[in-house]
DNA sequence: AATCCGTGGCC
DNA sequence: TGGCCAAGGAT
């Protein structure tokens, strides 16, 4: 058997899988087809996220919405409140307007194929291939990080990322199989996940141990090349943490846009780059007028391009203020959509402020 | 094309 | 501890 042999690569991967794929929630046993929607959900949770992470959120969403026609007619803030913790948040929104896309225009069916597919919200070139092959079982060329991690490596592709992505896509085309393209799909990603992973990968067990030219040349481990990613700046903040007489406290909705995009949040000052905020500063950005006392400590988090460090300074509102925002009590703050940095926000208020 | 967009686990 | 990493998409 040699690399030149797709077929033969794709049979013996095929084999491992049957042997030893991993049992997964939105996976069916046999030849039993999954339902497009539990593909789409679970695939739309899994990108740039875990497994583990996406388990319980996956499970908590099939639950609570069985149809993607349940889930159409569910207010968005529903879906985004089910999404907090999972990151990403434009994923939520995104899969919102997917699901009433599909419930109203096309009765709840998705499309069977990627060029249609990958017209709807979220879905792009990977989730579209995903769909068409494991849900519709028609080949498609499904190209996902495992993937190219592991192209590269049974290639010995030395091109450093992203550069090597059209090479390394073109590679996958060519082992993509005619037969059971969904299984094959999954199992290519599950090979990645389980064995050709990024560090320590398992050589010694992996099906394609004798056709692999990155293990063959002693350079596995240094696959794929990456281009070296730029510094993480610091950027500071002050979140206002404002109870009122009755102790409720006070948030607000984020931007739809961007960063935490539609996402409820501890007011606060804009996040600068570089130099922490002054006392003095605190009037100008304000939720409601107040007197400000700088609670100890500071919220420390990490975004995808950036360090966050958040320091708190408590006040009380006076009873006629109107602030822009909502009042909750302390005990309903878990019924909002508040992204996990927010959730470190309270609990280090709660633990410094009273 | 390059940037932006979360989070938690891992070593 | 801190950087790296994950079943990417939108702009």
């Amino acid at each position: 058997m040699s690399v030149c042999d797709p077929s033969a690569l794709a049979r013996s991967l095929l084999a491992w899988y049957d042997r030893a794929g991993r049992a997964l929630p939105w996976r069916k046993k046999g030849n039993e087809r999954p339902d497009p929607y539990h593909v789409w959900l679970s695939e739309v949770m899994l990108q740039q996220t875990t497994v583990a992470a996406v388990t319980p959120y996956f499970l908590r969403f099939i639950e609570r919405w069985p149809t993607i026609a349940q889930l159409a007619t569910a207010p968005t803030d529903d879906v985004m409140h089910a999404w907090a913790g999972l990151g990403y948040y434009a994923r939520a929104r995104n899969l919102h307007a997917c699901a009433k896309m599909v419930a109203q225009w096309r009765g709840g069916q998705f499309p069977d194929d990627e060029e249609a597919l990958r017209k709807l919200p979220g879905v792009g070139d990977y989730t579209a291939a995903a769909i068409t092959a494991i849900a519709f079982g028609k080949r498609a060329v499904v190209v996902d990080g495992n993937v190219e991690r592991v192209m590269a490596r049974l290639f010995a592709v030395t091109e450093p990322l992203p550069a090597a992505k059209g090479r390394l896509k073109a590679l996958a085309a060519h082992l993509t199989p005619d037969m059971r393209p969904g299984d094959y799909a999954q199992a290519v990603m599950d090979l990645g996940a389980t064995i050709c992973s990024p560090r320590n990968p398992a050589c010694g067990i992996c099906p394609w141990m004798n056709e692999c030219q990155g293990r063959r040349q002693g350079i596995e481990a240094q696959l794929p090349a990456k281009l070296a990613k730029p510094e993480r700046p610091t950027r500071h903040g002050i979140a206002y943490w404002t109870a009122r007489k009755d102790g409720a406290v006070l948030i607000r909705r984020r931007p739809p846009q961007g960063l935490l995009g539609g996402m409820m949040e501890i007011p606060s000052t804009p996040w600068r780059d570089d130099t922490p905020w002054d006392m003095a500063e605190l009037a100008a950005h304000q939720p409601v007028a107040a007197q400000w006392r700088p609670l100890p400590g500071l919220v420390r988090h990490t975004f995808t391009h950036f360090h966050l460090e958040l320091r708190l300074v408590a006040g009380k509102a006076s009873a006629n203020a109107t602030p822009l925002g909502l009042w909750v009590a302390l005990d309903k703050l878990s019924d909002h959509a508040l992204p996990s940095v927010m959730v470190k926000v309270v609990k280090h208020a709660l633990a410094k402020a009273y």
